[in-house]
Parts: C-alpha cells; structure tokens; sequence
DNA sequence: AATAATTGTAAGGTGTACCTAACAAATTGT
DNA sequence: ACAATTTGTTAGGTACACCTTACAATTATT
C-alpha cells in the first residue's frame, strides 16, 4: 500500500477542522477547550482524539495542547476549504446570512463530492466577478 | 400539543422517500423490494417500517404492500423535491452528470435547510431561463 | 395439495458516537 | 505549598442503524 486512505466520519472531521483551525490562529487548544466549543463532553473529546492520534492525524499528551500533523494539516485543509467554498455560495450568491450559510456548510462540507465543489467554487468566482450586487 | 412534530433521521427520509416514489409510480412495493433498492437486510427493512407505522407515515402490514399515508405524503414530499431542487441545479447549473447529480442530492437533501433550497431553486429558475446553453 | 420460493420477524451481535459519574492528574491562585 | 480549579481518563450506559442466523408465515409453482 502506498498511500494510507483514511476517510473520517463526519464527526471526526469536526474535531479535526475544529483543531485545525486553532492551529491556523496560532491558538493553544486543550481538549477541555474542544469540549466546549463543540458542545460534547471531555469525555468524548478523549475517544475522538485517541482516534484522530492513531490515525496520526494529530499529536496530542494529555494536559498539554493538540496539535495537527501534516498530514493531518492536509486532510483538514480539505475539508476547511469545502466549509469556505459552500458559506461563500451560499453568502454571495443566494444571499443568505452568515449564521445560516455557516451551519449548512458545517454539514455539507462532510458529504459532497469534490468535483461539484469545485464546480461551485468556480462558479460562485465567475457570478462575483460578473456582477456588482 | 396542535402538531406532532416529526423529524427523520436521515435512514428513515430515506426508507419513507422510497415508498412514496414507488406510491408515486402505482407500484406495489413488499419489505423485500425496498431492501434491495436500499442495500440492506430485510431485517433492516422490518425495522424501519414498524418506526414508520408508529409515527404514522406509512401503514403496513406483513405480506402486503407498504402503503404511504396523507403525513407520510406531506413528509416525503418535502424530502422529494429538495432532492429534485439539488439535482437540478448541479445538472442545469452546475453541468454535473446524473449519477454524480443524483447521488449527491440523495445525501444532501436530508440536511440543507428549507431556505437555502427555496433560494436554490428561484436561482436554478432563473438560471436556466436566461441561458441557452 | 405438496413443495419450493419468497417474504417477514425475532434474537443476538457489531460499530459508532454520544453520555454521566467517579476518579486521577496537572495547573492555578492565594 | 496547598487548596481549588481545571483537565483528562475510565467504566459503564444509551441510542441508532446496521448485520447474520434461524425460523415462521405466505405465496407461487408444478
């Protein structure tokens, strides 16, 4: 096997982008701290990390801050760049408000195909471009 | 309580939104049918069905043809044309071939909000009256 | 009608993702 | 430094949505 697939479930793409994008603000985040912010226990918190290190997604010691391995950075990327793609749609070009936009593209960024991502992404770049509104 | 507010997850949208089409097309369809169409066990099947009949979406009785009720109409109705919205777009709009269109609709129909469809749908109107192509 | 094929259900099991409660370990405040 | 707070883990549970196996009931075939 050359390259190791590791698909996540929707779930553990939350954490993951969750940390990611503390790691992108330069932010120290504890799992305490993920708890909250995702509104799970520690608890679940714990089980999700242990999966996301063995899968070498992450780096994590207990008390000290998570951080995101590169290949973790990579999967994580992915991902972040649907959530951006799907909230700029729906912001821009169906003029829908940002707490809306954020919450569905929290959900679909999960499942949609990446061809139509970039399908939309390529469009949502065009409309903005051709019109001024 | 004035009404019983019944949400879905999505494996039920799923099983419901199977029977309402074949109630559609006037085609009789047995447990076993939908277990194929649906790539599960019939146990699975059985299982589903009897949660369906006690939120009184369907009416179902062993040997006979699952039959959908006036709610059951009401709730795969709403499933049915999201994922008819989304087809759309991503075919008309988006040039998405149609197993790609469909199977992408079929996920994302159960978690997009009514609104962002609405605007969906009045975009993809719009759409495919001002263009040709 | 008897046999074969189909359909359905029940029991028991898996995996996932949550939870609470209790406890342990580390960090922080005074 | 030591008490209080925060952080983390473990154990045991729930809920869901699947599964297989085995058996029961119905329907179809000959």
């Amino acid at each position: 096997m050359i390259t190791e697939e590791k698909s996540l479930s929707s779930g553990l793409e939350d954490y993951l982008e969750a940390i990611y994008i503390a790691h992108m603000n330069n932010k120290a985040l504890k799992g305490a701290e993920l708890a909250r912010e995702l509104n799970v226990s520690r608890a679940s918190v714990s089980e999700a990390l242990a999966k996301l290190v063995s899968k070498k997604l992450i780096n994590y010691n207990s008390y000290e801050a998570i951080s995101i391995t590169k290949d973790g950075i990579i999967q994580a990327q992915k991902i972040y760049s649907k959530h951006h793609i799907l909230e700029n749609f729906f912001e821009k070009v169906l003029k829908i408000d940002k707490a809306e936009a954020s919450e569905n593209a929290c959900k679909i960024e999960h499942i949609i195909s990446q061809n139509i991502i970039e399908k939309i992404a390529h469009f949502t770049d065009k409309y903005t471009k051709t019109r001024k509104d």
